[in-house]
DNA sequence: AAAGTATGCCACC
DNA sequence: TGGTGGCCCTACTT
């Protein structure tokens, strides 16, 4: 990470700047698929005599070249062994044999005949949605401004009470305010941060006030209207030494009940903050394993004396607020990998869901049971974490059975020979993946998905948006098949989104985002775009 | 337009 | 035990 200069005091604001020139649409990529190795290349009957070497200079003039041998074997891009290969085939991916399952991570077998990679029976997706058109309703797109390259979303959060405002954090520290009842009225504020905003929390009690986080060491508190935020918290206070020493905040929660801000690092401590007297409290304790990071924190919404936390030390960690002592923890959720995320349940908080490298979502069904195993293990793909925000699964703030979540899936779905990764809808208390977001314009991951609190609208974040879906009921009650028409009914929803968008763009100020150029980055993939779209989503309860 | 790189974890010694 | 090279489907910049 570069030396995260300080964020200054006054933030910078850009409204409504947008960039239109990087709308135009670039021709096709017409990527071929897998280079045949030519074996030897022989150029003896090409243009000969014509002295390809050596019309200028005597040298070899008149003298046959000799045949150029390029030998190439051909070798596993994985393993590097001879005899197969791995890698796209088309908008398919085969795994190396020599490689354990990339999706469950048992030897044995590839992905493709992984048992969590199942067919789903239910038929009805595969063949319908490649007819059906976009179900975008509104698309934020790259118009964050001109300068400034696409927003790389970090984190998303609705306003608690302002129905169509959604907030955007970035790689860059951006913090971004949508209205999508209004698409050209868009607010960024660009200094609040300096890098990484991983967190955002609404003052819920002032509303127009915000909570963040950053890797940049600092939580703010900022007033959206003017953009003018107050620095409460700088756990970097002797400024940058190197990286090693560097301290960056990822999780952060508010207790309302108790007027704390807590905030965690990525050494493994975590920080106090009063919000009535704005002071920090006390000295910073070790929740996870030394020097390694917090990821995440949440406090539980009915019982104020409970914390959650998760850690790349693989657990979770259920905690007394009162009593906050180095293990002094109520109960450790194991995991086979780093945690990317452990949230309560939304209403009753009594369950607990959390997300894994290890290619696993984990449910407990009571904090009151016995919490030593969860009880489920949902095999779904996240695992990429390298270049990545971290997947992290979403409760449904409106599903009153606290079962659905959404979450991004990161292998990919082969949509008409398109390689695309679908968002998940996940039924958690039986493992079943209820509803898939398939879109040609969704051609990036998405790791970063929120479900609105009250209405059917899901917000995805990716590495160069924010997307704003209106999936139609997303409810868990009916019969698996009613539910994914239902999504797929949203994909018929509106039979020309660009139509729509084109309309609402008339003011003149060039802003036509959300409907040119958004297929330009597919990749598309020369091999067979049959029906190998077919093959199934995974998603399979243990 | 191929190569570089930002970037995080983990295995390895 | 800390330092470091290597990655399993990236995405973007030059």
């Amino acid at each position: 990470m570069p030396a995260p200069s300080r964020p200054r005091k006054r933030p910078t604001i850009i409204v409504g700047s947008v960039d239109n020139s990087s709308s135009s649409s670039s021709s096709d990529d017409e990527e071929e698929e897998e280079e045949e190795v030519e074996d030897r290349v022989d150029d003896e009957d090409e243009e000969k005599g014509k002295g390809r070497n050596g019309s200028l200079s005597g040298k070899g003039a008149g003298k046959k070249a000799p045949a150029i041998i390029i030998s190439l074997k051909k070798v596993c891009k994985v393993c590097k062994e001879e005899g197969h290969q791995a890698g796209f085939q088309g908008a398919n991916y085969i795994d190396c044999p020599r490689k354990p399952c990339f999706l469950c991570k048992m030897p044995g077998h590839t992905t493709m005949s992984c048992p969590h990679r199942v067919a789903l029976e239910h038929g009805v997706v595969p063949a319908l949605r490649k007819n059906k058109q976009t179900q975008l309703d509104y698309v934020f797109e790259r118009q964050l401004m001109s300068q400034i390259p696409k927003p790389r979303v970090t984190s998303l959060e609705f306003h608690p009470t302002m129905n169509s405002v959604l907030l955007s954090g970035d790689k860059k520290g951006q913090i971004g305010i949508w209205d999508y009842s209004k698409p050209n009225e868009k607010t960024v504020y660009g200094s609040i941060h300096s890098c990484i905003v991983n967190n955002m929390k609404f003052d819920t009690r002032n509303d127009i006030m915000l909570y963040t986080s950053s890797s940049d060491g600092t939580i703010s508190y900022t007033d959206l209207e003017t953009g003018i935020g107050v620095l409460l918290m700088d756990i970097n206070p002797n400024g940058w030494n190197g990286p090693s020493t560097w301290r960056m905040l990822y999780g952060m929660d508010i207790n309302l009940d108790k007027g704390l801000l807590l905030a965690a690092d990525n050494f493994g401590y975590l920080y106090l903050f009063d919000t009535r007297e704005k002071v920090k409290i006390g000295e910073s304790i070790l929740i996870h394993r030394k020097g390694s990071k917090v990821v995440g924190l949440h406090c539980n919404p009915t019982q104020p004396d409970l914390l959650l936390s998760c850690g790349n030390d693989h657990y979770a960690h259920i905690w007394d607020i009162r009593r906050l002592e180095t293990q002094s923890f109520l109960a450790s959720l194991a995991h086979g990998r780093v945690v990317n995320s452990a949230y309560f349940s939304p209403h009753t908080g009594s369950k607990i869901l959390t997300t894994s490298q290890d290619n696993r979502i984990r449910v407990w069904d009571s904090i009151f049971g016995n919490l030593n195993l969860p009880s489920r293990e949902i095999v779904h793909s996240h695992d990429f974490n390298r270049h990545l925000t971290p997947f992290k699964a979403e409760w449904d703030p409106k599903d009153s059975s606290e079962s659905l979540a959404v979450i991004g899936r990161y292998i990919s779905e082969n949509y008409n020979g398109v390689a695309l990764h679908p968002i998940d809808f996940i039924d958690t208390s039986t493992g079943h993946l209820v509803a898939e977001l398939i879109d040609p314009d969704l051609t990036t991951i998405s790791p970063v998905n929120k479900l609105h609190p009250r209405d059917d609208i899901l917000a995805t974040g990716s590495s160069r948006s924010v997307f704003i879906w209106r999936p139609g009921g997303l409810k868990v009650e009916d019969k698996e098949a009613e539910r994914k028409k239902e999504i797929i009914f949203c994909n018929t929803g509106k039979k020309s989104a660009k139509g729509k968008f084109n309309e609402s763009d008339d003011d003149d100020d060039g802003d036509d985002f959300p409907s040119k150029g958004k297929n330009k980055q597919q990749k598309k993939y020369g091999g067979k775009s049959d029906k190998a779209g077919s093959s199934k989503s995974k998603i399979v309860k243990i």
